[in-house]
DNA sequence: ATGGTTGCCAAGCAA
């Protein structure tokens, strides 16, 4: 969605014109597979960075020609055989800032950049966290248990920010917050993704680092906002048992230049599509 | 209440 007069001087007026800036996140659920989808995102919406988890591919078999030939010539990878994976691709030049290896268990869920734009440097961090398995008990189910600790680790990962720097932290988190962040939040209070313990862990967490949830600066938290829509669904769209595990935050002195959310539905629709659909943030840089 | 699907890679495991 569009947001309207954001209370700043009108675009006609300003000079230097603002600098248009955009980050997408999408679970991709193995990039190879749906380097087709990738590719077709890329060309339709143009985003400045693209940050990519569930990618389950070797860095060796990270399909970077068709990227660089859509002009994203700049790509990090942190990626293993077979599970997990995240990437960062982006038209502008790419700083590696750090891969960190959240509880030590040798997992590629976490990936740093610094992106220069519109007279910052912004650090973009691409995280995948873990999803906990199915029991709700970290006393029985250590799939649970680490991702508890994971979250509890990025209590310590804050929004660093300045006159000539910001952060972005986007990824599949793989918890819905909010009520309104699922399709039933009374039967879905059990069900890990939405349990107290994980949302009241995630809500303190974004506290710690002084995060501004973007999405839900640009659409009301009173609106039902999905981005993931179970396989396990004769028809995702008409049974519309969704969501929202993934997520834009940014730091205190970003969060005012945002001037469009765009969750792309339509893509949970598109052939072949991962159960996870592309969640876009706009801004206008000074 | 249970099982429903997908992708890894070739049997379950993870999601």
């Amino acid at each position: 969605m569009r947001l309207a007069g954001s209370g700043r001087i009108p675009l006609s007026f300003r000079f230097p014109p603002p600098m248009p800036f955009s980050v997408a996140t999408w679970n991709i659920n193995s990039v190879r597979l749906r380097m087709p989808l990738v590719e077709h995102f890329l060309t339709a919406h143009q985003p400045d960075v693209l940050c990519l988890q569930e990618t389950k591919c070797p860095d060796d078999m990270f399909p970077l020609k068709p990227l660089r030939k859509l002009g994203y010539e700049h790509i990090e990878i942190s990626g293993q055989k077979g599970y997990h994976g995240v990437a960062t691709i982006s038209k502008r030049p790419l700083e590696i800032v750090e891969k960190r290896d959240f509880c030590t268990k040798g997992d590629c869920r976490h990936l740093a950049v610094n992106v220069s734009a519109g007279g910052k440097r912004i650090l973009v961090h691409n995280f995948y966290v873990p999803a906990g398995g199915d029991e709700p008990d970290p006393e029985i189910n250590p799939k649970f248990r680490h991702k508890l600790d994971f979250v509890a680790e990025m209590h310590h990962v804050p929004a660093t920010s300045g006159d000539d720097h910001a952060s972005i932290l986007v990824g599949d988190l793989n918890i819905a917050p909010l009520e309104t962040d699922v399709w039933s939040h009374r039967q879905l209070l059990k069900v890990v993704s939405h349990t107290p313990i994980e949302t009241e862990s995630f809500e303190a967490m974004r506290k710690a680092g002084n995060w501004v949830d973007l999405m839900r600066q640009a659409i009301p938290p009173t609106e039902k906002l999905f981005t993931w829509w179970s396989y396990r669904s004769k028809d995702w769209a008409a049974s519309n048992r969704g969501r929202r595990l993934d997520h834009v935050w940014s730091s205190q002195n970003l969060s005012p230049h945002l001037t469009a959310m765009d969750v792309l539905t339509d893509a949970r629709g598109w052939e072949r599509p991962s159960d996870h659909v592309p969640v876009i943030a706009r801004f206008d840089l000074d």
